[in-house]
DNA sequence: TTGAATTATACCTTATCGGGTATAAAAAAT
DNA sequence: ATTTTTTATACCCGATAAGGTATAATTCAA
């Protein structure tokens, strides 16, 4: 789980889990659309959609060193 | 700096640097009441207004564990 | 205490996000 | 190769975030 955008952390966690967007979207209560927004890197989505989908991994979103070198996993 | 909340890091922080939340609207590029609703936790505001924010202090969203114990200081 | 500075709350307008739907492209399976 | 599944892109509409402004509340200094 490399994580250096929050959008490739997204995809990441739901292939891990097995899931297709449009499976994430519902569990999440979000719209596939959003799901797809999200995976595709779109900056100016809203941070409560955002930590819907985060939650069902066990995240959420908060804040992060910019500079932090990402070591093996997600654990620092 | 406990950051439990987003909120509360932004608040802590910018107290660090002495600003008032005018001047940090205005050195980041967003609206004084954005500043205020973000201080106060509105959760529903948009990731990029929050990264011009954040990236004031070297920081961005980006994923966090839930359970994640906050040590000490922002360190892990 | 008084007054100035800072922060909080409410109203209004504009811009756009989120969602649904449809179509196309890409990936995966048979 | 063909079919099915999954993902990407575009259009439309309703809801609301963002920003400005004004007013109230709070904080802080003198």
């Amino acid at each position: 789980m490399s994580e250096s955008t929050l959008s490739q952390f997204i995809r990441e966690k739901r292939k891990l889990l097995g899931l297709t967007q449009e499976e994430l979207s519902f569990k999440a209560g979000v719209g596939l659309r959003f799901v797809r927004e999200l995976e595709t890197g779109k900056p100016t989505l809203r941070m409560d959609k955002v930590n819907q989908v985060l939650q069902l991994f066990g995240y959420e979103l908060g804040a992060t060193e910019i500079n932090r070198k990402k070591l093996v996993d997600e654990e620092s």
